[in-house]
Formats: C-alpha cells, structure tokens, sequence
DNA sequence: CCCCCCATGTAACATGTTACATGATTGA
DNA sequence: TCAATCATGTAACATGTTACATGGGGGG
C-alpha cells in the first residue's frame, strides 16, 4: 500500500529529523539568541502563529534541541525578574538547519506539512547563498507544475460525477498552486541577477 | 498569553470534537458507505492526499467514530476475501458533520488547520442548502480580507529590518489568501443564482 | 489585596507514525 | 511455491494539547 522499504539496515547516524516546530526554533534561534519566552511571543503576534505559543510544546521542543546538541541555553540573570534561559545556536545546529533548509523541495513536502515550504525559505536566507536560493525555488515551481497538471487530471476525471462543491474545492486548491508558482518564478528573478558563480556581492552566511 | 476561559462549568455535552482525520472520514462515509480500505485508497489515489492512508491512523479513528455512535459498521461476506466492515453514517453522525462544515469560517480556522476550509466546503454539498454554502464562502472571504490586511501590516513593518527572504515568504501568504479570496468571491456566483429563499431548485440533502 | 506581567516548567491525555502481524485468494 | 492484492488490526513511540503549578515584582 504504501512502500516499503527494503533497506532497514543504514540506521543513518546524522539527520535526527526533527518536527517543523523544532526547526521552526532552530531557525529563529539562529537570528539571533532568543528564551523560550520570546519565542512564544513571536508564535502569537507574527505570522508565524501557525505554531503554537504553548509552553507545553515549546519548553520541551528546546529541551530536546539542546539534548541533541543543536542549541545551547545560558541563563541570562540581568532582568530583575526571573531568570531567563537564552538559547544559542550550536555549528551542529547550524549544520541540521542548512540541511534543512537546502533539501529540494519534493511532492511529499508540498503536499503534506502544509507550511513547511515556506518556512525553509524564509530560513535560506541566512544560511546559503543566492545559488542555493535558486535551485530552491526552480524545484518548488517544478514540483508546483506537476501538482497542478495532476489535480487538473483528476478535475477532468472527476467533472462528470462529482458534486458542484468538490468540483469547486479542487479549484481552489489549483489556483493556490497556481498562486505560489507566480510567486516562485517572480522571486526567482531577486536571485538571477546575481548570478555569478562567486563574484558579485553576497549575502551574509553565519549570524 | 494565550486566552484563558474564565466559564469552565459550560461542558457542552454535544460536541466531541473530532480531529481533521475523524471529520474527513464521517464526511466521506456520508457520501456513501465505505470500509477502511476504500478510505485508504481514496487517501492514496486522490488529492486528499493530505491525510495519510496509513492503518494505524484510519482504523482506530473510524473506532472512535462507532464507539460515538457516529457511524455504525456492518461486517460484508459477500467478497470471497476477508470480510470487510463497511460504515454508514448515524443520524447522530451526519448532525455532528452537519454542525462541523456549517459553522462559520474563524480566523483560527483559517490561519492554523490548514486545509481544513476546503475540506469543511467540499462536504457542505451534501449537508447544506445553498444558503448555507453563502453564508460560508461570505464569512471566508471576510476573514481572508481581514488576514490579508494584518499580513499587509505586518509586511510594511519589517520592511526596514526584516531579510528579503523574510520579506519574499510573507508575499507568497498573501498571494496565496488573495487567491483564495478570489476563489471564494467566484464561487459564491454558483450560489447566488439560486437566492430565493425556499423556492427554486435545490440540492439534495440527505444521501 | 489582588491581579497582571514576566518566565519556566510539568502531568495527563489523545493522536498520528512506524513497523509488524495475520489471513484468504489469485496468478505466474 | 512465491508474490501480489485484498483487508483488518495492534504495539511502541514521539509529539502536541490542555490544564495546572510556581514565583517574584509592579501597579491600582
């Protein structure tokens, strides 16, 4: 039914694959050090709200960060208040985000983890180049252009007996692809310009 | 932080609040009666895709969909296979599906629960009047409205110090809800045809 | 005196993921 | 006999949700 892998023996020593929410952490803590505290606000007043604010996710989505030697906390005892644990990124974490970050952009990441397309490349920006950039956003527009060839196929396949509503929330979904594939193209051309393989003037890499 | 309910004595007896997965099986076993293995493949072969065909998510849900009496499930022989367990919708079901897709689009709904909107309209074919799906697509179209607004806010305040990827990933938020809005505005069209309020033809409402 | 803000955390619970188990029939 | 298809299920595990706990400082 769905497939299954052969191959059960690589046990692959590195990516500990976490959940959006922790890159989500780890890629706003590589900005710039931030407490469990300052996350939860940006979670509620950002457009990042898609995550949740919960202390209940965030405090141990740091603790398993740090565990995994991605992050390290230091209390910070300068406030007069309570003291707050500051979270730094680690080379290792940097190492997990850039990976993160820079993996082509498949048709199971589009299709599923909603959100997750969008997040890398807003992270990008800070951990690889224009080049890396490019190649980010020519797959994502490829992987848009098949999703919508194949839900126009199933439009097409369906129109005779499906219902108004379905006929018409499948359209929806089209043009939302359609959408971010303009969208794609267009922010291509901010990273055309610079296109030479090493010259030119480039963005900053580490924080 | 997070808005603290000060009434904790209501306990609505009525609604158990499905998950997305628990709503989008009673949904599609109202179209027509169905087996967990039919609803596999419908989330394997189609663009519902979002959820996954995995057994150990679908069975146990469609359990906790019959053990609150929301569908009912009858063992068929007639195969010369394995016997499989169709389920049918409950009127206690289709009034808890009903209740779900007819309420009207929030912010939180929009914003978290991706593709929850389009899952919620594909199903009130079945469960509203066309008054219904009005009432639907107008409190969408207003919530995207005022989400695009606050996005656009958001975008002229960290114009100055935000990143261009930033700054490019909340473009495509925008243009993804203005897309949807104009979807919603068009097919609000389909439906505003047929306003009279009890005459004209109408669309089926139970299966 | 009480409440709000700052700031961190934990416990119980429900759910989805991954992987495994089972079992009958059909076709190579 | 082996593999594939039909068809249902369970067990271990990680994670997010909800609600609660704690604790100091400042303002009305």
């Amino acid at each position: 039914m769905y497939s299954t892998p052969r191959t059960v023996m690589v046990r692959t020593m590195t990516a500990p694959s976490l959940t959006p929410l922790g890159y989500a952490l780890l890629g706003l803590v590589r900005q710039k050090p931030r407490s469990g505290y300052d996350l939860r606000r940006l979670f509620e007043s950002t457009p990042m709200a898609y995550f949740s604010s919960s202390p209940g996710a965030i405090y141990p989505a740091l603790g398993r960060l740090e565990r995994g030697g991605l992050v390290v906390g230091k209390v910070d005892h300068r406030q007069p208040l309570r003291p707050r644990r500051v979270y730094e990124i680690t080379p290792k974490g940097f190492a997990a985000l850039r990976a993160w970050v820079t993996k082509p952009v498949t048709h199971e990441g589009l299709v599923r983890r909603e959100g997750e397309v969008d997040l890398r490349f807003a992270f990008l920006g800070g951990v690889g180049g224009p080049a890396a950039s490019r190649r980010f956003l020519e797959s994502l527009a490829a992987e848009i252009d098949a999703e919508v060839m194949s839900l126009e196929q199933h439009l097409a396949a369906m129109r005779a007996t499906a219902t108004l509503h379905g006929r018409l929330a499948l359209e929806s979904g089209i043009e939302v692809y359609r959408a971010r594939a303009r969208w794609a193209r267009r922010a291509l051309r901010h990273f055309e310009r610079e296109a030479s393989p090493r010259g030119g003037r480039r963005r900053g890499r580490k924080p």
